[in-house]
RNA sequence: CGGGGCGUGGCGCAGCCUGGUUAGCGCGCUAGUCUGGGGGACUAGAGGUCCCGAGUUCGAAUCUCGGCGCCCCGACCA
């Protein structure tokens, strides 16, 4: 087909709105293939339809390839459903009420309503199953931000696998799995797949698909040599050896006036901070005081700290810290601590000083298992000068998005909301099921983040608006009319810019446009019966006679 | 929710501190003339609830109070 710029609804911009910082913000609405709305809330203008609509089909197409079907579930959904689950509670739902009062959300994802369906299979011999819709989903996000990274209205696609046993999801999970590589592949997206948080999903284990890009929320750990690669939030990483002083036979008080830091204290008794420890006492939910323990030069990692106390947690308060220490902040020790200590893996080995639970005091020479008794976990927080856990490489962190995530929730939904199967051994058993997202809006404003330059987008062929971007200028409007006819009739679709512009403002929105390919007609290749065909990417440009366009492209 | 910034034609901004003609500039837009392979020139135009409300004042874009919205950092977060 042909688009005529002349015809189309296509406001590009000069300038970038004041309040656009991330690259695909600035481009996209530049490009004119969105507008904001409200905060978090954006318009699909045409153009940015076309591009949101192919991320769509190759992700339909991958999703059908594995046997997955697609369905349509409603967004209105009674909030009672929810409520089922006990994921009503949730900060982030949108709520609102019938005329007669009668609660509904705008869902976050589908599992319950999923699970709600998932009751009509009733028997092993109809699994297993994966159903999938690609819809709106919305989130009262508190903090919309970084153009279409994170909004509240936004396209998903989810599915759901619905299996008899873990055997049977852990087949799912790699047929999505690999479904994923395959969509982000096609969209000529770079992106890992690594091990996750499932946060408020539940579930067992999941896998985050993270695109490395200027703006984004996540970080994303990987090794120089390729074989590592890990958020932030759960990166294992090799921190480097402390220079140890010389071992005790057992801990001695040393006096630290003034002292607060471990770096303080580093430099105080001259020693590597690497060999002091530092203590974060923490109150759980339950009430407790919790005493976690890193090595001096290490961040506590807040989220590994909450997996390994298996329960939220925040700072304790000064008067907390008080009561359970019998001393404050910068003094603050294991060794005679009564209650729950939970000290870091780099603390496993070596001896190292402590807080003596003593103002203004320390102890050397503290030996975790001989001075106390800890429960080991990891919580530090990866660090830029950390090494590879497998190769002893090199680590690099860059921000990254999150575009899809795949979870193995197992009973988690299918089991309040009763979705139960007749095995073959005629007992009968909860569904176990998986859910796998993918961001499509995300997805395109990842691809705009890996894939522009100085003057604009250059989109992938897989998904950019149009095939070939055909520049018309003066004098050559028979030449550009024709070149267009026979890319069409090739099978391309083509924009031709028929605009009365000056050839310098149609360059540059189609620099800006991003479409893979630019031929240009006009009175210099005229004389050649020719036109100028430029690749986005490179800038290469070669002319090529009207006869063998097609060809050459 | 905490911290910071901003709100003036479609976009980018000035004016506000120190209240006072028809609220200005660049880009864009309309008409015309010239021009025509990287955002050209000239001429003439159109386009504004100065975020909203209340107050102070003879007089408010400008000062005061309240509210709303947007952006950034943090908290939060399929």
């Amino acid at each position: 087909m042909i688009a005529r710029a002349s015809q189309l609804f296509l406001p590009t911009l000069r300038d970038a709105p004041a309040d656009a910082e991330a690259a695909n913000h600035k481009l996209l609405v530049r490009g004119g293939f969105i507008r904001q709305v409200t905060g978090g809330v954006w318009t699909f203008l045409p153009l940015g339809w076309r591009v949101h609509r192919k991320v769509e089909q190759i992700i339909r197409e991958e999703m059908d390839a594995i046997g997955c079907q697609e369905m349509l579930m409603s967004v209105l959904t009674p909030l009672e459903l929810w409520q089922k689950t006990g994921r009503d509670f949730i900060q982030e739902i949108f709520r609102l009420k019938d005329r007669k009062g009668t609660d509904y959300v705008l869902p976050l994802t589908h599992e319950e309503t999923v699970s709600f369906h998932a009751r009509e299979l009733q028997s092993y011999r109809q699994l297993p199953q994966m159903l999938y819709h690609i819809a709106t989903k919305h989130r009262d996000e508190p903090r919309p931000r970084a153009g279409l990274i994170r909004m509240r209205e936004f396209w998903m696609k989810d599915a759901y696998s619905f299996d008899r046993d873990e055997e049977g999801l852990d087949k799912s999970f790699e047929l999505q799995h690999g479904a994923y590589e395959r969509i982000f592949e096609r969209c000529s997206l770079n992106v890992f797949g690594v091990q996750a948080e499932s946060g408020m999903m539940g579930g067992t284990e999941s896998i985050d698909f993270l695109a490395p890009a200027g703006a984004g929320e996540n970080t994303l750990v990987t090794c120089e040599n390729g074989d590592f690669a890990a958020d932030l939030e759960v990166a294992r990483t090799m921190p480097r050896i402390p220079v140890f002083p010389e071992t005790m036979m057992a801990p001695g008080e040393v006096e630290t006036p003034n002292v607060k830091t471990c770096e303080a204290l580093a430099e105080f008794l001259a020693i590597d901070v690497a060999a002091t420890s530092k203590a974060m006492p923490v109150t759980t939910d339950d009430g407790a005081v919790v005493l976690a323990l890193i090595r001096g030069d290490d961040h506590v990692e807040p989220a590994k700290l909450d997996a390994a106390l298996g329960r939220p947690s925040r700072p304790s308060t000064d008067e907390e810290i008080r009561d359970a220490f019998g001393a404050s902040g910068g003094s603050l020790g294991p060794v005679g601590f009564a209650g729950e200590i939970v000290a870091d893996d780099a603390l496993r080995a070596g001896q190292f000083v402590a807080g003596a639970n003593r103002d203004g005091w320390h102890l050397r020479g503290v030996e975790a298992g001989r001075d106390f008794q800890p429960r080991f976990a990891d919580l530090r927080e990866s660090a830029p000068d950390d090494t590879c856990p497998h190769c002893g490489g090199k680590l690099r962190f860059e921000t990254a998005i999150e575009v899809g995530h795949i979870f193995k929730l197992g009973t988690r939904y299918s089991e309040p909301l009763g979705a139960r199967f007749l095995d073959d051994d005629g007992k009968e058993k909860t569904l176990v099921m998986g859910s796998y997202g993918v961001g499509l809006a995300r997805t395109m404003a990842a691809v705009v983040e890996q894939s522009h330059d100085e003057l604009g987008i250059v989109w992938p062929a897989s998904i950019a608006p149009y095939d070939v971007h055909i520049v018309q200028l003066l004098g050559a409007e028979e030449v550009a009319a024709q070149a267009a006819e026979k890319l069409s009739a090739a099978g391309m679709d083509v924009l031709l810019d028929d605009r009365d512009l000056r050839p310098g403002e149609k360059f540059a929105d189609a620099d800006l446009i991003g479409i893979p390919i630019r031929v240009t007609a006009g009175k210099k290749s005229l004389e050649d019966g020719a036109v100028d065909v430029r690749a986005r990417g490179t800038g290469a440009e070669r002319r090529v006679p009207l006869a063998d366009l097609v060809a050459s492209i």
